[in-house]
DNA sequence: TCGGTTTGTGACAAATTGTGACAGGGATTC
DNA sequence: GAATCCCTGTCACAATTTGTCACAAACCGA
């Protein structure tokens, strides 16, 4: 279950919200300032965070930078109609997405499971970075090279692979979880931030073309390999390299 | 409320900014020559400077400078394309940021309010650099170097590329957020202050532009790599250099 | 072995992006 | 004020990427 802090001072803003959310079956706590929006924050934490611009006692745009310097928590901000904050400002201080006041709770909503979708695989993916805790550049399997910044992959002889993003969003996701078995579920959650449904194709396609391209002569099968009835396993060992 | 002085011998640029920027709720005084410009300041002071370099009884740097020398107020260059800038000591003389002219009043309300904040938690804790900051002289990007203020964009081997207004802008976006996806809204927000709209073409084609002029010899998909669904990704690590 | 289910494979259609051409707008020059 | 050039957004079309479909192959339990 994912928790939510709703920062807003507007207490029938926030009582909608966390109605609603509530009944969406989430963890939701609010603040109505800043000054209880850090502790609450430092107390219990969050996985996503709801963010007026316009708080009493704090600037929203400091508080949202403060709180990503801190975590990766997925920060969405609410916006007014007398602020015309634009996305850089925003892009600047971290935050992950907008919402315009007046809006739907349908839309809140959608934008939080897309956002929540996109954290966990952030987190996901950071696991995999092992205790070294530094970005590593490179991701090695297999005498393969995984460049994650370039979105580039190179073959144990040095020539380069030519991976579409859907390609390399797949194998980011094998390389992130190695030696786990990934469900379609998981596999299309992390890769398009979809839902999939019980006759969707789409990933057995992509891990075909990722195998083509991986072993066009060698062990593609040795690489991802099929766990029928739950969905795929990437077999080799991840190394992380900073050269 | 912030204080914000303008100095700019352009009756036009003067009421524009002023009107939007009153209506933005700010104090806002304006000067038409260095001589003004140093009086109000000296009377009133202000949090935050917009300058131009162009003025009719000064040199624009020079005056940089003394307001620097004499407080901590935040300085913001505006810098036209056919701006005489002889020397690069722009930043040297302590300005904070830059926009290039022409401008649109929401990217100079953005760089505003990020300043402002800026300055603001400078006077508090650690001075945590902006990640638009223009603190540096130069850009520097696989081999390339980028020249903020006589918006020039040089080869590894030294030879100049000549960029537009619009495909700087788009450049600066990229540098100021490398290796991140940069959706297409953004990218409009940034460089036109536009909204982006399903079937806008607008940033494609600017990007298509950019990569010819950037990797007419070289890599021009290596630098920025589209990212399907998305936006596109600068690729490149970005260094700051004072040299 | 047989039948049903799950997955691999090729082909195709839909969606997205790259590319060249063109026209309107703004600035500059004469 | 008119001619001109440059920049920029838009259009049409090409190329690429991706999801879906139909069918073949593989797998599993009875």
């Amino acid at each position: 279950m994912s928790k939510i802090l709703i920062v807003d001072d507007d207490p029938r803003i926030v009582r909608m919200l966390e109605r609603y959310l509530v009944g969406e079956g989430f963890d939701v706590a609010a603040a109505i300032d800043g000054a209880s929006a850090r502790s609450v924050f430092a107390e219990d934490g969050a996985d996503l965070i709801l963010l007026d611009l316009q708080l009493p006692d704090a600037d929203g745009l400091d508080l949202a930078r403060e709180f990503r310097a801190q975590s990766d928590v997925g920060i969405i901000i609410l916006t007014g109609k007398g602020d015309p904050i634009d996305r850089v400002v925003g892009l600047e201080v971290g935050a992950d997405d907008y919402v315009a006041k007046p809006f739907h709770m349908r839309e809140v909503l959608a934008r939080i499971k897309s956002l929540l979708r996109r954290v966990r695989a952030k987190a996901g993916a950071a696991d995999a970075e092992g205790a070294s805790g530094a970005d590593g550049e490179f991701i090695e399997f297999k005498g393969f090279r995984l460049d994650l910044f370039r979105q580039e992959l190179s073959r144990p002889d040095g020539t380069a692979v030519e991976l579409t993003t859907g390609e390399f969003k797949l194998l980011e996701a094998f390389v992130s979880h190695p030696r786990r078995v990934l469900s379609r579920d998981q596999l299309l959650d992390i890769t398009a931030g979809r839902e999939w449904s019980p006759y969707d194709r789409s990933i057995d396609t992509q891990v075909r073309r990722l195998r083509q391209k991986l072993g066009g002569d060698a062990g593609a099968k040795d690489l991802i390999k099929t766990v029928r009835g739950a969905g795929y396993l990437f077999t080799a060992q991840v190394d992380r390299c900073d050269g």
